[in-house]
DNA sequence: AAGTTTGACAACCGCCAACCA
DNA sequence: GTGGTTGGCGGTTGTCAAACT
């Protein structure tokens, strides 16, 4: 063989592109059901026609449940600038400032909007710039890394930030503060049309049932990386079982996953079951999520010949 | 109304580092 | 110590919808 490494996967029994609401119930359940310690055996053991690679990034970037969609407010995107202006590219590192956000997200945001921005109010200081200044004021204007940052975007260089003179550590939890003003400002609301927690409109449960604020805002622990698989490992799912007697994280973590399908716009006679079995959804150990829901989801594993 | 352009965002690709046998 | 495997990261591309002509 040639120089490189074997692909992570037979890309030619891989779909690839959108992914669909089965799909993403389909991952969404067996993550929730048995984690994931291997994201390569995924997608076969969840019986999905994906890329391991695919799943992460479909589970990291979109249906973890603390993810947070929506608009960057103001102060949100100075941070980036700012953190983009000491950091560089490092859009991981970038993202751990922000809860819920991803760094695909921030970089997409980056690369659409503040870029543009910046290059522009460059421009326009740079016209505004008496003949006489020199490039020394510009440094000391605060903008010369993101000044280099902008021009050497692909480069990549790292300087660790010196623990960000401009940032205030502890004052990043207003990203997701408790203060009234910034939480209406974050809220899900009329000015996140993307958000996938705003819409109440087909959900068959309020947003207080699954645990989510009236003002739309979901809190998520600090510590978010908390792992689901074992979550929901805890969890009684036997038909049997009588959901009363379930711990209150499994009912909410039903609501949850019903609140999900909602969103996902996976709903189809559900309410029946949602009363029967107080709203927690049954699922079958060998599980086969989406295939009920979906019989004519073009996509669907079903469809594929799984 | 139809075609084209632009913007936003989701998803893919390839590289690299960490981990493990 | 070495090679293989895997997860993570950053750059780039593809797709779709809105705006524009």
């Amino acid at each position: 063989m040639g120089r490189g490494r074997a692909p992570c996967c037979d890309k030619t029994k891989v779909k690839k592109g959108p992914w669909s609401p089965a799909e993403d119930l389909c991952l969404t359940t067996f993550i929730q059901n048995h984690g994931h310690t291997n994201w390569r055996a995924l997608p076969k053991q969840a019986g999905l026609l994906r890329c391991g690679k695919s799943c992460r990034l479909r589970w990291i970037n979109y249906l973890r449940p603390d993810v947070k969609r929506g608009n960057f407010t103001p102060q949100e995107e100075q941070t980036i600038i700012n953190l983009h202006n000491s950091i560089g590219n490092k859009w991981s590192k970038i993202a751990s400032y922000f809860p819920g956000r991803t760094d695909n997200e921030i970089k997409n945001v980056w690369n659409t909007h503040l870029k543009k921005r910046l290059i522009m109010s460059n421009k326009n200081e740079a016209l505004l710039a008496s003949p006489s200044c020199t490039s020394s004021s510009i440094t000391s204007s605060g903008n010369h890394n993101m000044e280099k940052s902008l021009l050497n975007d692909d480069q990549g260089e790292t300087q660790e930030p010196e623990i960000m003179n401009w940032i205030e550590k502890p004052e990043f939890p207003k990203l997701k503060s408790t203060h009234p003003n910034d939480q209406a400002k974050q809220a899900f609301s009329s000015d996140s049309p993307t958000s996938s927690y705003t819409s109440n409109e087909t959900s068959e449960f309020s947003k207080s049932e699954v645990g989510i604020p009236d003002n739309g805002k979901i809190e998520i622990p600090l510590e978010s990386d908390i792992d689901f698989g074992e979550l929901f490992d805890s969890l009684d799912w036997n038909q049997d079982s009588n959901p009363e007697e379930k711990p209150d994280g499994g009912i909410e973590c039903s609501k949850w996953f019903g609140f999900l399908e909602n969103e996902l716009g996976l709903t189809c006679d559900m309410d029946n079951l949602a009363k029967d079995q107080n709203i927690v959804p049954n699922l079958e150990p060998e599980f086969s999520p989406g295939l009920d829901y979906f019989p004519i989801w073009p996509c669907s594993p079903q469809n594929l010949g799984i």
